[in-house]
DNA sequence: AAAAATAGCAACCGCACAACC
DNA sequence: TGGTTGTGCGGTTGCTATTTT
């Protein structure tokens, strides 16, 4: 069976970067109709292009309330969470980050996110080198079953979790400066991103929309104002980020040499895994309850042993998993851990809650 | 100053799946 | 019930800009 070639594989079918007289007849058509039918959009607007190409611009570039430029460093680490937790579910986590598409944030995942993993791995495992490029996978492979509490993976989840805890930890509280001094841009509308892309293409090409109509539409069309610098804001950015990852290699050094001082025997380990798991502890019943258990209404106790209360949340994490009809999402306490230790107001600082993966 | 290497990102590709007929 | 279509998604490619040599 499967599908009938794709309509791009018909000829005359343009393929390759859109241009902005493309983008704005998109654009325009979009306003005018709405999004859907993409079949017939490109047909309809007078596109030479195939309706999932149409799609994906319109989805990753040319929607309004996308923004583009600079992660902040929330977005960083909300995006490291929620990736050690789903794997490299891009459109989960992009529903998290509202203004952020899919695509956006794969292609930084890939290209900022994963080294600075990598070196982190390289830290914690430098006699695994090479093989980290999967670094926090074994928060998402481990998050999908239980546990044997004697077992090596066990402590070993427990190790890591702590190390990846202090690692989002220090490149947070170390990136903060860099990205508060950065600023991102919101592009509001289509419009707004056409300008944009107008702009960047003058420069480029000068004499190309001299007498352009197009140029008059966007002019008259939107109030909006083309951003200073147009396409050099975003070689500033680039500038930026570069600068930012010099400064992330130094703490990187530095980190290293942290971890090296403190990795120096055994001891580090059942420490930390025991620090750790006091940690987990001084967690109040009740938010394990509300955060894993919705359906029951039964107290929880806190006089338990260490081992108990661990299992008991593996038990309620795991049961979390299964159950889709929960209110709350299936939030393990060491995601939560994760997720409060590491970023400190994380859900304060922003209102927003991490929705369940679907 | 020029060539090579690297980084960043937009766009493409192909698979999966649900909805529809 | 099975085929077709539309859409969503993750992985990959290839172009361009930037940096390094």
């Amino acid at each position: 069976m499967g599908r009938p070639p794709c309509c791009d594989k018909v000829l005359g079918i343009t393929k390759g970067p859109w241009t902005p007289e493309e983008d704005l007849i998109l654009a325009s058509y979009i306003e005018e109709h709405g999004p859907g039918n993409w079949r017939s959009v490109p047909t309809n607007a007078g596109l030479l292009r195939c309706s999932k190409s149409c799609r994906l611009r319109w989805s990753n570039y040319l929607r309004p309330g996308i923004k583009r430029g600079n992660f902040t460093e929330f977005e960083e680490k909300k995006i490291i969470t929620l990736q050690s937790l789903w794997g490299n579910k891009w459109a989960a986590i992009a529903s998290n980050l509202p203004q952020r598409t899919d695509n956006d944030i794969k292609n930084y995942w890939n290209t900022h996110l994963k080294k600075k993993l990598k070196k982190f791995h390289s830290v914690l495992h430098p006699h695994h080198l090479g093989s980290s490029s999967k670094s926090f996978e074994f928060l998402n492979k481990d998050y999908k079953r239980s546990y044997d509490r004697t077992s090596f993976e066990y402590h070993h989840l427990i190790h890591q979790a702590s190390a990846l805890n202090k690692f989002i930890s220090s490149t947070i509280t170390n990136s903060i400066t860099s990205w508060s001094s950065s600023t991102t841009t919101t592009y509001a509308s289509s419009t707004g991103n056409i300008s944009r892309l107008l702009e960047g293409w003058m420069r480029t090409s000068p004499n190309k929309l001299k007498d352009s109509s197009i140029l008059k539409l966007q002019t008259t069309q939107t109030e909006e104002k083309v951003l200073p610098g147009g396409s050099d804001n975003s070689n500033n950015d680039n500038h930026n980020t570069s600068n930012n990852n010099l400064d992330d290699d130094d703490n990187l050094i530095i980190k290293k040499v942290e971890v090296q001082e403190t990795c120096n025997g055994d001891d580090y380990l059942i420490s930390n895994e025991a620090d750790y798991l006091e940690s987990l502890l001084k967690f109040d019943s009740t938010t394990i309850h509300e955060s894993t258990s919705a359906s029951s209404k039964e107290p929880q106790t806190t006089n338990t042993t260490l081992e108990d209360r661990v299992d008991s949340i593996i038990e309620t994490n795991h049961q979390g998993l299964v159950e889709d009809d929960q209110d709350q999402p299936p939030f393990s306490l060491l995601e939560k851990c994760l997720l409060d230790e590491a970023t400190g107001q994380i859900l304060e600082e922003d209102q927003m809650e991490i929705s369940p993966i679907c």
